[in-house]
DNA sequence: TTACTATACTTGTATATACGGGTATGGTAC
DNA sequence: GTACCATACCCGTATATACAAGTATAGTAA
């Protein structure tokens, strides 16, 4: 699809500017304001037509990244810091940081043909092969999140012979395929018998469900995530920094 | 700038190709899954090249309104709210990248002393003064947001002149002040009798709040910002049910 | 000095063209 | 019927080119 001569194009030219924009800007060099070069210095620099750069720069400009001035020049633009959204972080390292115990318990782990609404999620045709898997997450003993995910048995074959008390099905899978795209639909729900009962909580209650698709290429995984209580809290001030690898 | 011949072109090609498409989206003449006219065939309608049409397509897509199969064909996207969790830059900014219409109502504005639990969020002494906003913040007529905020009036003590009908809070206070670190905590709740009123929604369905205190060093603002509804997404993509190999 | 103008940039948009690769379909050979 | 393949689409990317319009600056004329 990328024509690109010589050595093979892993991704398109406008990628590339894109990423060498953004490289200097996160690695601070390019500061607010600073003057980004023009289309035509960036053509000229990655040897591309202006279009090409053209497009790199405007996409950034929609991104909020840099700031247009037709006339004058392209700026980089107020950084607003925002907290990564949705980081895939991993549940046991969150407890653990916290100084409190991780465990979790397994309450199922099939193999079974693909449902239809199942199938739709994960992009392939009904009665394809899934992994099924129900746990729960719990803190010092407390039910802190239901997970229930379904897998595309065909990208991560050996899914279904982990132990899933001891690993994470989300470090599992990180650590096996390199995500390339993740989706988070927040709801608000109430919550249902069978999720009131494992999470032990009361009737009457909303729930936050956070449905998360991850994409490695194909679609991989796709789990819904229920918290009792109802809150989730991303970013803020007392919010300790982790920034550590994927373990378990 | 734009050399339409003959009349005067008010909008570039690309955009009254988006505003085609998005017409009648909101019109419910193309549901979700409908499959919209192909970069050619829009090209031969608006007499314009496929790289024009192929921009507002794709320009649609990232906004989230299309979604695109290569080879295949460019579908109407499962329509999810998925501004404003959290408003990166300017919910009016980003009603407008849709192709709708921004308009906000505000329903209250006054300063007073902070209530104790005000006092506690935005870490003020109590009877600090501080700002008080409500507004609702609408999608082509209709609500999409109530923002219920609190301002530290020592900080941005200009705060109660602006017309917050002409420029959202959150834009006014970003440019008046840089912020330095952003706390989000999403809660799921039953919406009581006030909001469901302002966002004419009706009883017994959760809803999402989004909870979001600014710093600029101190704490700038904490606002409530509700939804009606139950789903946002981040992230991810729409993909359109395609059709299976014939085996039945 | 002041005012104007030519010039050399910048970004914004639009076009015609091209090729790569994905997908569905219809036809053909088995 | 089944398996294969040619074909005609689709989208994704990239290029060279062109003109419109905004902006800054150097140079010139008043």
């Amino acid at each position: 699809m990328v024509q690109r001569n010589g050595e093979i194009a892993l991704q398109p030219q406008y990628q590339k500017i894109k990423q060498y924009i953004v490289d200097h800007v996160d690695r601070g060099e390019w500061e607010t304001g600073y003057r980004v070069p023009s289309d035509n210095e960036l053509a000229a620099q990655f040897s591309v037509s202006r279009m090409t750069a053209n497009r790199a720069m405007r996409e950034l400009t929609d991104a909020g990244v840099l700031a247009r001035i037709a006339g004058v020049g392209t700026f980089v633009a107020e950084h607003i810091p925002q907290t990564p959204l949705f980081e895939i972080q991993n549940i046991a390292v969150e407890i653990e940081n916290r100084g409190h115990q991780y465990s979790a318990v397994v309450h199922s782990l099939d193999q079974l043909p693909a449902p239809r609404d199942i199938a739709l999620e994960l992009e392939v045709p009904p009665q394809t092969p899934v992994f099924h898997s129900v746990l729960v997450h719990l803190e010092n003993g407390v039910q802190v999140q239901l997970e229930d995910r379904w897998v595309n048995a065909a990208l991560v074959p050996d899914y279904i012979k982990q132990d899933f008390s001891r690993i994470t099905p989300n470090a599992y899978l990180m650590e096996l395929v390199p995500l390339t795209e993740v989706e988070h639909v927040i709801e608000a729900v109430m919550p249902d018998a069978r999720t009131r009962k494992l999470l032990k909580i009361d009737a009457g209650q909303p729930c936050l469900l956070v449905h998360r698709r991850t994409w490695s290429g194909p679609i991989v995984s796709s789990a819904r995530l229920i918290h009792p209580g109802n809150r989730y809290r991303m970013g803020g001030r007392f919010v300790p920094e982790r920034r550590q690898s994927s373990k378990v």
